[in-house]
DNA sequence: TCAGGGACTGACCGTTGGTCAGTAGGGTTC
DNA sequence: GAACCCTACTGACCAACGGTCAGTCCCTGA
């Protein structure tokens, strides 16, 4: 049926403008400030019709989520390409992850309201699930390297990759979302410090920590 | 006037009241669960009776969190002074801290939701900055730990303790986060491992990255 | 021409944080 | 002890927002 194929199209047009719209309000207003009542209007369509689309809000969330980390794996990649060793991998792999929530701070704070929600999310709907794939996708992506570091000799032999690797991931979760709100958070954590040198000096400890020892 | 200070006993009582109220619901329900009608109904008070007593909600919940956070305490300065050195020192408070989220979830993702909430949480009330200077006294002993460990030889000489800290701080706090929802975070890391260990294998991280390599 | 059905609409609903005009009653003043 | 005042408290009300659903429109295929 040549219809089908045209409905079909036009369905993943339309999908794509809604994504569009919640899209550039997430950048503006972050993911708390987006409402569907706005993506309706900027999209020029019904509240209604967004639900034909997306099962909630939050599925729509993690659709907007889907696409914004689709853009940064091309980087990653190059950026695992042009490491010369494992150690040095997960480095560059990680500077990557923190540049990209640096230029997506509302991303990042969705998928940690996410991880912390307990079963206030909904996170059931296929968005979601498709959302899950890619997150474990760059948690493969920091197991690998730290196996690679095992296998060029630069990472410690005793370490356990995958338990290493979420741990790598979910501390450099914690500085990043301090990190992220520099002038907010100069006056919620009531101490002088620069939240700039924040992400380097952990870096520098989970080097230490993952190291052999053998010169780099 | 005899009269004040009884009606400012009263004010006293009645606040705490409230602060029951909403410290049991938030046990049962979490934060997000936590209802100003559901506080209302348990004080035996009508809504906006909370209002004469806090700004708004994110203020009670401020309030509740300091209260929890005040029986950590004595927990911790116990555990710095059993300590044998300055690193082990770190390491018992990280530890303390740790079993307390274990015990109150709910605050601990209340305080991660405040760090990562932008300017979507209103801490400009008085209940606010009583929390955050809590937090600000734990951020505190977590550097003059570090300062100890470099009196007594445990960890490096060249760490700078203040923003060293934050970095503990901070790191520490993405491990629970995930290690918090261990039934739903094994659904939503889409890679089998044990999170019971996350915490322990982060530690240990730490402490090689501190330590001055000298015998423990 | 007409029946079928997919896409879309928008008025409506329930929930919830927050507000405010009004009330009750103990304290103060004369 | 009467009149007044002031503090604490009330609860009906509002606006915002996620989500629903009966109804409409129009394309398609017979």
């Amino acid at each position: 049926m040549v219809v089908a194929a045209r409905r079909e199209r036009e369905r993943i047009a339309r999908r794509e403008a809604i994504l569009d719209a919640a899209q550039e309000l997430i950048a503006e207003q972050g993911y708390h400030g987006m409402r569907m009542d706005g993506v309706a209007d900027a999209a020029e369509l019904s509240k209604g019709t967004l639900y034909l689309y997306f099962g909630n809000r939050d599925a729509l969330c993690a659709a907007v989520a889907t696409r914004l980390l689709d853009t940064l794996l091309p980087f990653i990649e190059t950026a695992l390409e042009e490491a010369s060793t494992g150690l040095d991998a997960v480095q560059r792999l990680l500077k990557k992850y923190y540049d990209f929530t640096q230029e997506n701070p509302h991303h990042f704070r969705f998928a940690i309201e996410w991880l912390g929600s307990g079963e206030r999310m909904d996170d059931s709907t296929e968005d979601f699930q498709i959302y899950r794939g890619r997150v474990g996708h760059m948690l493969s992506l920091v197991v690998s390297s730290l196996e690679r570091g095992q296998a060029d000799g630069s990472i410690r032999p005793d370490v356990d990759p995958l338990p290493q690797a979420i741990q790598l991931w979910t501390s450099f979760l914690g500085v990043v979302l301090v990190g992220l709100n520099k002038e907010g958070m100069s006056q919620r954590i009531p101490v002088p410090v620069d939240l700039e040198q924040l992400v380097p000096l952990h870096l520098d400890a989970m080097v230490r920590s993952l190291s052999s020892g053998e010169a780099s």
